[in-house]
DNA sequence: CGAAAATTTGACGACTCTCAAGTCGAGTGG
DNA sequence: CCACTCGACTTGAGAGTCGTCAAATTTTCG
């Protein structure tokens, strides 16, 4: 923790994109230079659509603070199909896609840092090693959407709601915003619906049984959970997918 | 189709690459160049892993003949959480991840190109446009994972399946393997029941409900569409998401 | 306070899983 | 050629998960 506050303080905006992952393998150089890609940090209301699909843009969004997700919709029924949590560069695709295939919202208020795309192009151009980074950056959204498909595919309700609980308190951990005993957010339980492909109603009897068993209290913005290891087996959760610290995640695995 | 001769002569292994996307924005050079990238030509077994979960590879490979799928096992169960045709660089994601998440497996026998990934590593040091289309090739893989977990959540069964050959009918034409009324594939119906999150007994009872319906015949390697338009109805299957030709697909529809 | 949003509960029907059998087709050895 | 085997496919019955409709309760906020 006392290592990003120092972080923070020499990169304010992007002193969270990577940590605990690839973070250690950036010079100051290129920490300096990608703090330097940002134009300009701007705050957004609750609810507020980043960017809509379809549409173009010029330059791409690091979540600073908050939380957002990336919704689908189809027939009228909202599907969100990724969190994010600050550190993220949300719609760096967007650079490569042009076009976005999906919607970026806000859960809550949020603060973000706007990098135009003239200057990753740039970075493109004559920092091949940050490049990389960069790319690397959207195959973990990539192998996280896997994970999650995954998932959906194995885990009733009540497992996939443990699942995402799990992820995002790892995920808090790896940028320096974890707690041990839970995290605040402004998730709703409809929006919670809305990340296993189950209704409110469903979802809210998943959330009761997930109390019943002590495994997790949702209330008011608040995830309190009494035992993360507990959890975690519940949900079948392995944080390899995500690459953490060091020796790449999957390396002391299969090794 | 005839195009599609030309480019095949020219690019024996690498010319179904974004045909039907951003092919056309390759230049002459550019082509040749990532024609030139590949170091082998290499033929598989039906079954064969290509890559396995956790090792690390040195090359990269693009798929020219058959089909593959991504898989991820938990508790012994499959998953598959994508499937690839002829013109895909199916694991370039192992170039910035080191470390796959994944599995890579044949359906079917197969033929892959393999490009060495310092060839990747020289060419994101001196073509920032060429580096740019093979991020652009990874995040449409991203896009399709995207649509997936939508679908997912949204979709019954049988839609599922109808979505799924929906899918796989318009790559092949997006790459000059498509025919009007199906498509021949090594897929078994476990195979697809592990692609939609259900056992091969509710996916047999699925393809016989598709059948009554008059939707799609699904027999011994064959698959037969008497009604393309139908077909996507019912799965709700709408291939923006796939980035198709010219106006970068999502223009036309929300401009 | 009153309205809107979020959460909770109950009943019933639809979708999907599991267990258990049985059928069909391709390839093998006699 | 036939019996045999194996994998893929098919069918039935009962139970668990989940969606829908309907309504009540609690919280949030102007």
């Amino acid at each position: 923790m006392i290592a990003f506050e120092e972080e923070l303080r020499r990169y304010p905006n992007t002193g969270r994109f990577l940590a605990g992952r690839l973070r250690h393998s950036m010079s100051q150089d290129e920490r300096l230079r990608l703090e330097d890609m940002v134009s300009a940090v701007v705050h957004h209301e609750a609810g507020d659509r980043i960017i809509a699909r379809g549409n173009t843009c010029d330059n791409s969004t690091m979540l600073v603070e908050g939380f957002m997700v990336r919704t689908l919709e189809s027939n009228g029924k909202r599907s969100i199909v990724s969190f994010h949590v600050p550190g993220d560069f949300v719609d760096l695709h967007c650079f490569a896609l042009k076009r976005l295939d999906h919607n970026i919202d806000c859960i809550g208020p949020a603060t973000v840092a706007q990098v135009p795309h003239d200057r990753i192009k740039a970075t493109m151009a004559d920092d091949p090693h940050l490049s990389r980074l960069l790319w690397f950056s959207t195959l973990l959204d990539a192998a996280l959407h896997r994970e999650w498909i995954m998932k959906l595919e194995q885990l009733t309700t009540p497992r996939r709601i443990a699942h995402i609980f799990s992820e995002i308190g790892c995920r808090l951990g790896m940028v320096g915003l974890g707690r041990p005993d839970g995290f605040d957010t402004p998730l709703t339980q409809s929006d919670v619906a809305d990340m296993c492909g189950a209704t409110a109603i469903h979802a809210n009897r998943a959330f009761a049984d997930l109390r019943r068993r002590d495994l997790l209290i949702f209330e008011r913005g608040r995830v309190h959970i009494p035992d993360c290891a507990e959890l975690h087996a519940y949900a079948d959760f392995h944080p390899d997918y995500l690459y953490g610290e060091g020796d790449l995640a999957l390396e002391t695995e299969d090794a």
